[in-house]
This record gives structure tokens, C-alpha cells and sequence, in this order.
DNA sequence: CTGTTAGCGCGTTCAA
DNA sequence: TTGAACGCGCTAACAG
């Protein structure tokens, strides 16, 4: 009654039973409910009780089934919330992973990371994957077109903030950076060192982002009165390999420009690789949308638009957290400014 | 009774009550257990039940609840496993992350990840809130001296597995890479270069880490009969900066090495750093343990030992899943071969 | 301050 | 093939 019959073990050790409330309570000769008073922090327990329950709570290692009782508790609250990112493993979503992580941490909370690889389908099976375990709440950078199927969890009663991408079809709560600002700052600056000749080089994970930089990029255009060339703006750039392509067609054309905004992070490493097997890229100036680790340790050092990744996630993570608590305000979008760092790249001059 | 006295909803909608198994057997006519047996896929049902329980879930949108379901089943399965890293943030822990992930995946399980900062005390509170939430196995990249304290949590079926850091005081599985051989053939290398000068820069997260590496750089040097210069081995670099400092020394010394072999990726980046400053960087030589990002864009190119972190995580994954289902196999270490990527850096000649 | 009863949502046991 | 009773580990509502 003390072991199960059970091959788990790793060695010729029995396996143990874990302790449960019973076992406490039947130890200390207290009831099952004084128990869990103590576990609770509940203070209409004397001490004496409470002693003998924290003791017998040690002798047994007693380590209480946070499921069973999120199961009878009135929020139901399970301590747990998902993070459904892009990948894992690229910085974006492991910056932002870390951001949810601390604040989860204050709150006593776990956190399910899961890998969306811009699938749709992959999406839903995650997110069902979480509800099916009850977490408190999702943090979701989605790759679904629609996300109207999200709002039946909602109204069940687990809160989703989006980042970096804005819910369609769904009113919910999401962070965003300044897409359109930030890219037109990044033009704004090339065209102040004199370019006149700038190209757009952008991905097409999700049709907002990029056509929000795609924006930014034709409104510096059109404040320093210069004209948009046909084939200047390429998308749907999925790797480095397409993008450094792109960059070679771009400098084969006719009028090849003298400046790259590089709407994002694989791209502009394309791009510096298409540069660099060309010899140009001390010439042709580049500045790229997020930043990226070595940056500063390339030659030259690469100018970029940043985005505040940590907060971004912090904000997320809080608002989520105000949602679990029960606030029931107005779903309402964040952006979070970027910041432009000039670190070589991006001022270099255009040919005399 | 179909509604609950909560603010939690985003607007004036009520918030829906989840369906249960109760509200699936009333609507389609049939008892509980049979609803049990749809879902669990029991086959001794009869086709028109099946029917009549598929409708109802859809029609109710039933998401069995899973912590209830593995509360009461007999092998206590929580399908969700934690995986506690340096920090999810960093390369190697994403990747790790991923690798996991992948193979949680096939197994229907989710994936908490946590971060330990090299801290002790974070371990312990991670480790605890995963057994709290009973998930069904843990892989850990430990920061604490001893892991002990495991042996209760392994006895009580929670199975531990142990990556990139091998466990101390417990007999668990491991799986790490071949420290050793890298760091020889990285030194290896460089000898055959024609460099007698090489100095060893590593950092102090694990002492068996890099006392592995340094055994295989002193055993490189013996095996070309190169003698250990004093000062030439520098420890205890938590960072850029730091080993920064430490290659600046180094360089000013008395007998400067020629060529460097840098135990950790931080060490690399803060060395490169380093010689770029001195204008160096095309003279010293460096080969670094540890692949990462943008190390080909560099210049020189940078040469690296590379670990198979996709491999070390798949199998550790794989082997976790393994004593989940019940292998009662002894405790093995496992050892994932590593690649020396020559590059550019780790090629360049000593001077005439 | 303490204990008893009931039941969260589900799987198991066993009888029909 | 189906269902009733029971209990997993815990907390809520109430009683004392």
C-alpha cells in the first residue's frame, strides 16, 4: 500500500507513493481540512496545530497536487499560462519567452513555450493543447489569418493577449511595436546622409507587419520628396538565401539604389552576405528592422531599427495577468516605440 | 447556472460555463462512462452511441478537462514535462528548447520552460513548482553543486534528465557533449597551424565543463610536445567584458600567444571583440567552442567547435520519454560528438 | 478555531 | 456493450 506496481524506477528501488493531504493529516492527528488551511495560509489555525502539521508536511515530504485543488477551487485558476511564439528558438521569441517568464515567476506561474512555425493548423493544436490543460491564459504571436476561433475560449473564461502581430476577426488585447514609425525613421535616416536611391527588402510572415513598414518606408519617401522606382520594394523574402538573391537582382538592375531598409531580421543577414560576397559592403548602405546579436561585430557595424523585445513581453504578460485577475476592461491595442542605433551601416554616404 | 459570478469577460458577455463530460451524456443520452470511452477511444462502443457522443461534443464544443482525466487514471500522466535551462533567451537554450519541443510534439505533451540564471536556489524552486504541477518528467541543464535532493523526486516517478551538465551525488541519465575530444581537436588544430603560443580562455559556470575542455586542451599540447606556458590558461570569465580584459593581458604579456582557443561562446564574442580593438584580428588566431549566430558573417569568418545541441536535446527528450514509459534501465551517460567548423579564424598563420 | 459533508471532472471497478 | 458506484486529491460551505 506504500508502493505501486509500477516498472519506473531506475534502479531495484521500490517506487514511493507520494504523500497526500490524508497522509498529513493522519500524522499530525489533525483533519484533512486543517490541512489544508495550513497549506493555504489560512489563519484561523492555532499554532500548536499548525506546527504539527508543517512538521508532519516535512517528515512525509509532502508536496500538494497543485492540480487536484485548482480542480475544487472556485478560480480554478491552474498557475500555468501558454506562450505560443513563432520559434523557440530564434532571439524574437526567446527574448520575449524570457520577458513572460519573469513576470509568470512573481505570480507563482509556469510557463507551456510552443513553436507556431507560421502554421495555422499548428496553431490550433496548441491552443487546444492548452485549454485542454486549463491554463489561466494565452500569450499567442499568432500565424492564423482568422482568429475568431479564439473567442469561445475567451468567453469560457481564458484571457488571450496577442504580440506583435494584432488579432483579425477577434477583439483582444495586443502589444505591437511601431512598425510604421520605426520604418520610416529607418528611410528618414538613409535619405539624411544623402541617399536618394533606397530600397525595400521585407519578408511576408504577416501581411500587417510588413505592409505597416511597407507604409513607414513610402511616407519618408514622399516627406523628402523623393520618388518611388518601380521594383524598388521587394517582399516575401522567407531566408536569408531569397533575400541575398533579391539584393543581387536589386544591384544588376538599371538603376541599382545605393541604400537597403531590410524590414527584417533574416533578411537584413541576407542582405549583408549578398553585400559582402560583392565586395560592397562598405558602400552600399543597409538599415534593418530589429536587431540582432553580433551586430555590433560585424564590419561594419550594422545600423538597425530595434525593437524593446523585453518590453514588449513584459507588457504582455502584465496585461495578461490583469485579464486572469479579472479585469474586464475594453480589449485595447499597446505599441511599443522603437529606437533607431546608428552603428555604421546605416551612414554611410552615397557615391559622389 | 449556465453562467458564472465572474468579471473575467472582456465585454457584457456572460462567461460561459465549459462543458463537461455530465452536460456531453445528458445532451446525447448515454451515461458518463460511455462518453469516457468516446474520448479515450475505447473500442467496445457501438457505432450509433459513438455518433450520438460526437455530436454532442461538437455541438457543445467539450474540451475533456486533463488534469481531472490524469488525476483519476491509473499511470497519474500529466502529459506535460519541464525543461529548466541557463536561460530560454540564449542560443543554446533555445535550441535545446526546440529540439525538446519537437518530440514533445509526438507525445501529446507540453513543454513548461524555465530559466535558472546559474542559480541554486532558482533551481530548487523551479524543480518544486514542476513536481507541484506533477508533470511527468523534468530535464534539467543544472546550476546547483549537488542534485541530491532529486533522488526523492526520481523514487516518486518523476524521471530526470540530466543536459549539458552531468548530475553530482545522483545517478541519472546525462547527456552531454564530448568536452574533452572538442577542446583537443580544436587545440589540435591550431598546432597543426603551426601555433606553439595557445592560450586557453574559458569561463566557471561548470567546473566539470571546463575542466573537461582544459583536459583536452593540456592534452593537445602533450600530444605535439608543446609545453604549458604560466598565465596561458585564464579561467573564470562570466563575460564579454571580462574576457576581453583577459585576451587584452594576454597580449601585453611578456610571451603573447599566437592563437587562442576560446572555451565559451561569450569567451569567443568578448575575444573577437578584443582583437577587432587592437587591429589583431586577422593575426591572432581563434577557434572557439560553441557555435553561434553570425559567425560566418564575421571577419575573419570564425572557426568553432560546434556542439549538436538538436541532437543533444532529441536525445535527451527521447530518453526522458523512455523512463516515462517505464524503462527501469540503469542510469547512462550519453556523449554527443562535436564538429570542428574551420572557418577562417582558426587557419591563420603565426608570424614568420 | 476545527471538523464534517459534499463535490470539482473524470477513470476504474464491477455488475448487469 | 453499457452503467452505477466509488474515489483520485483537494477545497467550499457549513456545522459545531
Amino acid at each position: 500500500m506504500n508502493e505501486r506496481a509500477s516498472g519506473r524506477q531506475a534502479d531495484s528501488e521500490q517506487q514511493l507513493r507520494r504523500a497526500t493531504m490524508r497522509d498529513v493529516a493522519a500524522l499530525s492527528g489533525v483533519s484533512i481540512k486543517t490541512v489544508s488551511r495550513v497549506i493555504n495560509g489560512v489563519a484561523t489555525v492555532s499554532d500548536e496545530l499548525r506546527d504539527r502539521v508543517h512538521k508532519a508536511i516535512a517528515q512525509l515530504d509532502f508536496q500538494p497536487n497543485l492540480a487536484a485543488s485548482s480542480l475544487r477551487r472556485t478560480d480554478g485558476a491552474t498557475r500555468q499560462i501558454a506562450l505560443l511564439l513563432e520559434d523557440v528558438a530564434n532571439p524574437f521569441s526567446a527574448t520575449l519567452s524570457r520577458a513572460v517568464e519573469n513576470v509568470a515567476r512573481e505570480h507563482g506561474t509556469l510557463v507551456f513555450a510552443g513553436s507556431l512555425d507560421e502554421d495555422p493548423r499548428r496553431e490550433l493544436e496548441l491552443v487546444r493543447a492548452a485549454t485542454l490543460h486549463r491554463v489561466d491564459g494565452i500569450i499567442i504571436a499568432p500565424a492564423a489569418p482568422d482568429h475568431g476561433y479564439l473567442h469561445r475560449e475567451i468567453r469560457t473564461g481564458t484571457p488571450v493577449v496577442f504580440v506583435d502581430r494584432p488579432p483579425r476577426g477577434l477583439a483582444a488585447d495586443a502589444v505591437l511595436c511601431t512598425n510604421t514609425e520605426g520604418a520610416r525613421e529607418a528611410v528618414l535616416h538613409l535619405a539624411d546622409h544623402g541617399h536618394t536611391e533606397i530600397a525595400f527588402l521585407g519578408d511576408e510572415q504577416t501581411i500587417s507587419t510588413v505592409s505597416e513598414r511597407v507604409a513607414g518606408y513610402r511616407a519618408a519617401l514622399a516627406e523628402r520628396g523623393l520618388p518611388e522606382r518601380p521594383g524598388r520594394v521587394v517582399r516575401d523574402l522567407p531566408s536569408p538565401e531569397t533575400a541575398a538573391r533579391a539584393v543581387g537582382a536589386l544591384l544588376d538592375s538599371e538603376h541599382p539604389p545605393t541604400a537597403l531598409f531590410t524590414a527584417q531580421n533574416l533578411v537584413t543577414i541576407g542582405a549583408i552576405h549578398a553585400l559582402q560576397e560583392r565586395g560592397l559592403h562598405e558602400r552600399i548602405a543597409v538599415v534593418g528592422f530589429d536587431d540582432f546579436p553580433m551586430a555590433d561585430l560585424l564590419v561594419p557595424r550594422v545600423s538597425v531599427v530595434a525593437q524593446d523585445v523585453l518590453e514588449i513581453g513584459t507588457l504582455a504578460v502584465r496585461r495578461l495577468f490583469e485579464r486572469i485577475a479579472g479585469g474586464g476592461a475594453e480589449p485595447r491595442e499597446f505599441r511599443v516605440p522603437t529606437t533607431l542605433i546608428p552603428r555604421g551601416s546605416g551612414e554611410i554616404s552615397p557615391p559622389a
